[in-house]
DNA sequence: GAGTTCTACAACCATCTGGTTGTACGTTAG
DNA sequence: CTAACGTACAACCAGATGGTTGTAGAACTC
């Protein structure tokens, strides 16, 4: 059960994830689908900068675009979350095998 | 169940994360615990770029340093890591309850 | 004591980031 | 058709980031 993703894709995940605002976005886009002004009306921020922070999401893979007339509906993907999470539990899973490190020397090293 | 944590913290927690070098440096020290020079003896960039990367991890709380002799021991604290986990496993618990959304039409708003 | 090792920290630099404003264009409403 | 709305995108800016080199100090080694 070893994650195997690429680092830039990795990078951008986790780029994503460490700004509020983005948190927040996918928080809202999660249950409800909602075009980048409505996102954008609950915002302090320029729309603009709304539609930055839509990309950075969207080029991580946490959300998807789709065009409704003149809008554009934004909706959370929770596959890249997923793997994400898997990431950190595998971290964690290091740190468990910490203490018995007979396993790494009973099972061979394979590549 | 819900994860309390400054936006601040949590910003700090994934952007750590957010680097391949950082993230290797954290799955090196899960299992053991190195010091700096130890660490950065395994990567091209310069000791004081390792330093630094050391140094977010840590800010982040991922990390902590212990003083031996001339060399600080660099080791993991899956704490923070198991925390980013449980933010986005309870992002992924609003997606499940996307098409349940009765709730949401059975409690009202309170603000 | 002298030299080496490990670390800390400052200064500097290029690039990325998060924000802004302005312009342009497709879509909906009157 | 015209006006308003929703979006896209470029240009610009200040500050953060990731890297460098250089200097300095504390701790080992000899």
């Amino acid at each position: 059960m070893v994650v195997e993703l690429p680092d830039s894709t990795l990078d951008r995940l986790f780029r994503a994830l460490a700004d509020p605002s983005r948190r927040d976005i996918l928080r809202r886009t999660m249950t409800t689908s909602a075009s980048v002004s409505a996102l954008a009306a609950d915002y302090e921020m320029s729309f603009a900068a709304v539609q930055k922070h839509v990309a950075v999401l969207e080029s991580a893979g946490l959300v998807r675009k789709t065009a409704k007339g003149r809008e554009r509906l934004v909706r959370a993907d929770p596959a890249q979350l997923a793997r994400a999470r898997a990431v950190l539990a595998e971290l964690e899973t290091l740190w468990h095998a910490r203490f018995s490190q007979l396993d790494a020397v009973l099972s061979p090293p394979k590549e």
